[in-house]
DNA sequence: GCTCATTTGTTAATATATTAATATTTAATA
DNA sequence: TATTAAATATTAATATATTAACAAATGAGC
């Protein structure tokens, strides 16, 4: 009947918590040209010196085939660059190119920022929380989704 | 250093979050042809006769822009209704159709199975840990929001 | 009654998500 | 080793998100 049952359900929660939080990053990845998706992507790299797109699209949690198309725009923007392995040629591994280091030394520092006054408008205790419940759903229910999924229960 | 730096961030354990419940919905949606977006609206309409765009877009949480296509394809199977509000001709009133109705009649009941599934899935007290954390979240920023952008504080 | 700012819905351009299908390469196995 | 199964990246088709711009209608204030 009321319509807080379902704006209050927690597939709703999840969202309304994004669109609380990532406004506030939004802002500079406009600023600096370039979308969420892209950032996420110079991010992992700008740890890893090179990736294959199959871990680029776990860590970032971005679909492989949107992943081909923001790769080939960061490749067209100069951002990063693609190469097959030579261990094993299914593979293609991206990686920064000098271009997008430097984009990535001068847009980290404003991401940390805005993550750490994001935390102090929080609070340590509301920040404890919402990190724990959420951990604790993610790995209640990928292990289950493991068990159910066909692969058989251990012994 | 460690890329669960990242992928242990708030905003990604949104989206794994996100992405572990969703699917279980997902499923069902397929199977009905619809998509998730279009399910949101139809099960806004049936609590409410109906509603002008706007509403639909802020309870939804789907931007406006996406709803005009959203609520096109509804039209177009059939499932929806569009009229011009008579007291306010700006506004686009929308409703159900009897076989926007039928439909949700049929999904609905699956919809609720799958919630209660997953709520059952993850047992009461994480629920409601995740509940309040994802509240107190909600509120916190988007009261901030409120007194960030122009709107002069209360006296 | 007229002007102006606001609200509401829409269009356009670009970027991403979803699902299914496909080509290529590698690994597994008889 | 010939075959088959699995992994990886990609393409295609459709749906949705994001940002900016815009037209029509309303409301406020003069």
């Amino acid at each position: 009947m009321a319509i807080s049952e379902f704006t209050d359900s927690l597939p709703m929660l999840l969202y309304r918590a994004s669109d609380a939080v990532m406004p506030r990053f939004r802002r500079i990845f406009n600023e600096f040209g370039i979308t969420e998706q892209q950032w996420r992507i110079l991010r992992v790299l700008a740890d890893e010196q090179s990736l294959p797109m199959r871990d680029i699209s776990r860590y970032c949690l971005i679909p492989a085939p949107s992943l081909v198309g923001i790769v080939d725009r960061l490749e067209k923007s100069g951002l990063v660059r693609r190469r097959v392995s030579p261990s094993d040629r299914r593979r293609v591994l991206v990686s920064l190119s000098d271009n997008g280091k430097a984009l990535h030394r001068r847009l980290g520092p404003e991401i940390t920022a805005a993550y750490t006054r994001l935390m102090q408008s929080l609070g340590p205790r509301r920040c404890i929380d919402l990190t724990s419940a959420l951990s604790a759903l993610i790995d209640c229910l990928d292990n289950q989704e493991a068990n159910d999924s066909g692969v058989p229960a251990g012994r």
